[in-house]
Parts: C-alpha cells; structure tokens; sequence
DNA sequence: TACAAATCCTAGTGGATGCGTAGGATTTTA
DNA sequence: TAAAATCCTACGCATCCACTAGGATTTGTA
C-alpha cells in the first residue's frame, strides 16, 4: 500500500521548485533534477499533470522552465497528489461504492473509506507554503503530539 | 496505493470467521470461501499469518477449522493488518528513517510519517467485534460526520 | 539567421510485485 | 481405513511501476 515515485517525486518537485523558483523567474528541469535528485528523463513526466493541473506554468524554449502557477498558499498538498496520480483512496470500493454494494457479505467497505479520508483530510489541510516553511517539521510533530500521543516508533 | 488483495480479504476472512463460529466450533475454510467470496486456494495462504501471529486457531483433519483465538474485543483491526501485510506505513522511509535521512533536501518525510500514524491511528482504534456489530457501519458513519463534516462524494 | 537550451510528445522495456492456481503431504476424526 | 480438513512449496501469469530513449518543437541570444 505504498506510495510511489509518481507521488512522491511530484511533491518534493514542487517543494523543490518553491525554494528555487522565490524570485520568480523559471527554473529549469536540470536544475530541479539535481537539486531534487530526480532523474530529468523522469521529471519530465512528471511535469505533464502538474502543468494540466494549472499548478505550474512552463515557458519553453531557452531560458524556460517552470514558475508555480498559484502562490504556495493556495496550493494544497491534495492537489499535488491528485494532480500526480488521480483521486487518493485506499481501495478501488472507496471511491466506486457500486463495485461492491452488490456484494452483501463484505462489511469492510465503511473503513476503507474511513481510512480515506483521513489521509486526504492531512493532504487538504497543509498547503506548499507551509511545507516550505522552515517551521515545517515543528508543526507535524506538534500535530503527531496532539493527535497521537506517547508514540515513539518512529523518531522523526 | 492502493490496499492490495492480501490485507482485505485477510479483513474479510476474520470477519466472516467472526460470524460463522460464534457456537466456538471450528469453521472449515471451504465454508468460510463459500461465505467472503475468496477463492479456497487462496484463504489457504492467507490463514498463515493470521495463525502466526495468534489471531486464530487451527483444527487440522477432519471436522477441522478455524477459530479466532482471542475474543474479538481483543483484537483490533490493526492486528489483522500487521499480521497480513507487516508494519502499514505508506512510505519505507517512514518506518526506516535511515533510508532518507541522508537525503537532505527531501522535507517530505515528515509528512509520510503523519499519514502513516494517521492510517494506524484507525486500525487501532476499533476492533474486530466493532466489525461484528450490526452498529458498525452507524458508528463509521458518526465517526466521518464528527471529523470531516460537509463532504459528501462518497456516499457510503 | 543560426545555435543552444529548454520544453514537449510518444514509445518502449526491464523488473518487481501481486494475485491466484496447483500438487501433494500430513493430520485427525468418524 | 477413508474422508475431510489443514499444511507446505512451488510456479505462472498478468499488471503495473520506474525509468530510459529518441526526437520534435519552441524560444531567447549572439
């Protein structure tokens, strides 16, 4: 149930792009490539649903590159990964209840969507600006505080 | 990302098992095939783990099957998981943070992390018997009307 | 006007993984 | 002793993922 490349490269593109692009002038994908470490054959992929997302403008040709679209305030993390890879669910019934309506002797369905949910309410609530905040990691750990306390598994 | 075959038909087979053997007499996995809709083959790998992890208890030979092997309060959906799949986490960088610290110019770790505990933070949260209860899919319900008011795409 | 540097577009490929099948050995009860 | 169940290992097939590749097009600059 992993997360892949897709996903994953396309965030920490934008992210990426954020910090390099503050001026406003575009950047190139070879530069991107190497701060992101990302292979640029693979970026360029990448870029298509995030430019027909309208969540980044490229001006080709030399000198070109690509310029968020929106101010990192209005981009939300949603957007990105729904952008990169289409709607966020943890089953295919979550987001085609008819796939599975017909099938009576399946109760599991309502935690599938559950659990959806949950994950996009996180990707909906944070946008760009604040992952490029440098308050960033404070924040998720205030969050993981609040929310799930006494959890120490995983360090962060 | 999607939750694969493994993790939900896992679910799946407890919960029927939760139903079918609630006299305590071992249920044979031919009828609990019949009952969720999975191949017999199927379940027959699928018991592994679930045994293993002392989720259930096996019968062999004839008039043989299985039984859950605590009383359903006790175990919580995140046992059935863990015990399916292992640790539920939607990057490997959140459960092996070694992998990503070295990478220095990556901030979204912190993010995967937060939505991997999230993701946990539901499978702890109930039980196999909130499953069993025919209150289950009002609870869910509750739960989604609380947290995430306002937001009506998927029907449930 | 020519060149360089960038985006843009479409294929294709190798590997991994997921999903399920299959055969048969072993255990246990009737 | 036969039947019905669990148990164990292997394999096959399809799909998807991650990435590479080649070249066309656009555009600024000398």
């Amino acid at each position: 149930m992993k997360i892949g490349t897709r996903a994953r490269y396309s965030l920490r593109f934008m992210v990426t792009l954020g910090k390099l692009s503050s001026d406003g002038e575009p950047v190139g994908l070879g530069e991107v490539s190497r701060n992101a470490g990302i292979s640029r054959r693979y970026l360029d992929q990448l870029v298509v649903p995030l430019k027909s997302a309208s969540l980044i403008r490229a001006r080709a040709g030399r000198a070109g590159g690509y310029v968020l679209a929106q101010p990192a305030e209005d981009i939300t993390l949603g957007d990105i990964i729904e952008a990169a890879i289409g709607p966020v669910a943890v089953t295919e019934c979550a987001i085609t209840p008819e796939m599975c309506i017909a099938a009576e002797f399946c109760d599991c369905r309502e935690l599938w969507v559950l659990i959806s949910r949950r994950f996009t309410a996180v990707l909906n609530q944070y946008t760009l600006a604040d992952m490029l905040s440098d308050t960033w990691p404070a924040k998720v750990r205030r969050e993981l505080q609040e929310t799930d306390p006494g959890h120490e598994l995983v360090s962060l």
